[in-house]
DNA sequence: GTCTATATATTGATAGAC
DNA sequence: GTCTATCAATATATAGAC
């Protein structure tokens, strides 16, 4: 007789893995709402727990945000590259594919480079989330020297612009200039690769 | 002997034109802190008046906001006019420096799109401020135009590119993405001119 | 037109029972 | 490890005195 037995109807109280529950539930909140409207209470109400139970595992928001930031930080990593690899051979291309692939996370699930790089979390010098976030960045870096940009700091202006192309498309379509009406994920994410593809070109 | 003569010290009563010190003041308190950390209660405070005070001028904190949002998209329109006009007869450059006048706008004020375009005071339908609002992006709108691009549908990706682009640029410096010890206002403007400049010369 | 005082909601976080 | 109960902040907004 397994512990999940108990038929009370919505009122669970164990979780199993709660830390990794919390982290999920979190991201399900970040993608309906942004960060903006993100809170530790709501996370413990969406999962029917006490509002105090997360601290058991978080030592407060910040340090939850950080660990969510990290998973974040990955996931999107993966993402990037499994674009980049699936655009074809011409490096514009995966490049263009790249920021793409960023504006469909960062809409889908209301976590980007805000979330990543939050002034609070950061604060807390968490490696995990340091070293998540560099490997994003390395990822982006690579794919702009792929292109043929020199020398290195033209690469990294060249990611610079990617990354407040992308994050501008897709938070301005979170945020409602871009009409649902109008635009589809599809088509701010198809502006952000072609955009994308030009200035990696345009060098 | 004026209503100012009272020594009260900080204790101030009379304001002569409150609705307007209260637009001043919301303008410096989201240069300060940016729109998430915006309230009517610190607006308050910093004028040195009661709470409820700003309530008799605008009925809730999006009314307020609304006319925050609409006197930002002036000004914000009269700043990008002022730089394309600055900067030469290259429609390249004009429509460059157009994005760098917004990135520094919105960094040095805490007040772009995110608060001209915010679902609250935009879900008021208030007249002044969809005016103020159409009118920034007619005048981006034809700075597109001006450098050649054709058709009208492609002349409004080319602006979507820019605002997307300076949006992203202004928000990710706020939010400390681009690391202040290494780059300055400037510099980041001059990123957003340079990368608009490329975008439209790309077409 | 501005104030004081208040009602109500939400949050982050803690103490102590179980 | 989770809960109940609670505190201190802070916010929006309103009622009524002056």
């Amino acid at each position: 007789m397994a512990t999940e037995d108990n038929e009370d109807a919505g009122r669970r109280y164990h979780h199993g893995d709660l830390p990794a529950a919390l982290i999920r539930t979190s991201f399900e909140l970040l993608a309906d709402n942004g960060l903006a409207d993100f809170s530790v209470a709501k996370v413990a109400r969406r999962l029917g727990i006490s509002t105090a139970a997360p601290y058991r595992h978080y030592s407060d928001r910040d340090h939850l945000l950080a660990a969510v930031a990290a998973a974040a930080a990955r996931q999107l990593a993966a993402a990037v590259r499994a674009a980049a690899e699936g655009a074809g051979p011409d490096p514009a291309d995966r490049f263009g594919a790249a920021g793409a692939a960023y504006v469909r996370f960062a809409v889908s699930h209301g976590a980007g480079f805000d979330v990543i790089y939050a002034a609070g979390p950061r604060g807390l010098g968490d490696a995990a989330l340091a070293a998540a976030g560099r490997e994003l960045m390395d990822l982006l870096t690579t794919l702009a020297e792929d292109t043929g940009v020199r020398p290195k700091e033209d690469a990294l202006r060249l990611v610079g612009d990617l990354v407040a192309l992308a994050h501008g498309y897709a938070t301005l379509y979170r945020d409602g200039f871009f009409p649902r009406a109008r635009y589809s994920l599809d088509d701010i994410a198809a502006h952000a690769a072609r955009a994308g593809r030009e200035l990696a070109a345009g060098r």
